[in-house]
DNA sequence: AACAGCAAAATTGTCCGACAATATTGCCCG
DNA sequence: CGGGCAATATTGTCGGACAATTTTGCTGTT
């Protein structure tokens, strides 16, 4: 089951990705080589590699001389993204509607989506962070444009919502669930102005309820200033291997 | 003149965008450790660190077992990166046009896009790409998002414009910058609808140019297949110092 | 007890050399 | 001339090494 020769670099990205994605590693939480190759079992060079490619996605932070650490957004930043967020996926959402006649692309959309029509209750927030992921994504994927998809990893859906969790309620995350079904519903109707329309309507609110987020839950100063930074500050969060 | 520790990578990063920038290496061509290392001096760990950023960035494409090579897209891939744009540069041309208000935020303005009213009978090719780079940052810039801003620099436009330099004709370049004129006006008057609007008509107008290309000048194949690759088709355009 | 300053330890940046895996080239042969 | 195979070139990954820099820990002083 070893990977082919010159995949492995690609094992350590997805380990990452995903142990950051499951909260692992929280934002502004740091890397550190020698924990993470002990673990890993791999050496320096495609930890490191790793983490340039991790760093070019916007995911973790390399500081010179300080090494690697999970993105952590300010208010500003987050607030940046929704901006260029709604007019990206606007544009997705018109395309996914004028595509969604495609056979091969109605059909994939509605597998990807097929968790919101679930009649829940109530779900974890854990639950709730990787339905939305799946939804945003399988909208970018209907639109039928590569490069846009590519994109739509750079925008950090992740990254604020694992920084904002904490402040995530049911209602609030039911409330979102029931704008999914709004936008779902548009595209597969091939309305492109309603699901324009819909989407929009989802990501400003969305951004409102970030925004008005208790301000510690982001980090402070100017986008791209010095990162504060102490090993205390997140000591025994890092597991080393017994 | 040792730039300070741990930024020697950015040195490398900076020589190869400059030298596909300027045309030295082409859309296409490979870009071989052994010949990089040795006329830069610097070690195969950091010339490969360079080239994750610069693949990240989507400036070069990375084929496993098979290095780097300067990327050249397809025709659909480039139609798709104009797609994006529409929405992303209109965005930023409505942003600019609101904060241009902004003493700062002018100045700067005027500043970056002054070669534009120059009155030139004709320029030489590189002279316009380096304008054209020029004035459509300028546009982001003044949009005053920082996460546009590095958006932009994933939307290709350099590569575009160098892969399609041989089609472009003195009229298309004057066409072209008077088309800037036109916008940047819109911008300085403060009229985001204006602005708007013009940047779209610019950049539709030079998406339908390049969709008329002559199809040998991109990349054959479906985005992201397998890449044609042999020495022999860039020999001698690899220059080793002597 | 708070604090400034300094030495020790930890961590990152970069280089080098090595070897296996894979791709490309060159050559031989029918 | 085309196919096939060996030689060569090139990349993928590792491990170690050492300098630069940051972080931690200690110490004595006020």
């Amino acid at each position: 089951m070893e990977p082919r020769h010159g995949a492995k670099g690609d094992t350590v990205v997805d380990f990452l990705m995903q142990a950051i994605q499951a909260g692992r590693f929280v934002p502004g939480q740091r890397l550190v080589e020698a924990d993470l190759t002990a673990e890993l079992g791999v050496s320096r060079s495609l930890l490191r590699e790793a983490f340039r490619r991790l760093s070019a996605e916007g995911v973790i932070e390399i500081v010179p001389n300080r090494g690697a650490l999970v993105r952590r957004l300010t208010m500003t930043e987050a607030m940046e993204l929704f901006e260029i967020r709604l007019e990206l996926e606007a544009l997705a959402a018109r395309l996914a509607a004028e595509k969604i006649a495609d056979p091969g692309t109605r059909e994939r959309f509605e597998r990807r989506i097929a968790p919101i029509w679930e009649e829940v209750p109530r779900f974890s927030t854990s639950d709730y962070l990787a339905e939305n992921r799946r939804f945003h994504a399988a909208v970018f994927e209907a639109a039928g444009n590569g490069q846009l998809v590519k994109l739509n990893s750079q925008l950090q859906l992740s990254l604020i919502m694992a920084q904002i969790a904490s402040e995530l309620t049911g209602d609030v995350m039911m409330e979102s669930l029931h704008e999914h079904r709004v936008v779902a519903s548009a595209i597969l109707a091939g309305d492109a102005a309603a699901a324009d329309a819909a989407i929009r309507g989802h990501l400003s609110r969305a951004r409102d309820f970030v925004r008005a987020i208790r301000p510690e839950v982001f980090r402070a100063g100017r986008p791209g200033e010095a990162v504060p930074f102490s090993k205390a500050e997140f000591a025994g969060t890092i597991e080393k291997s017994p």
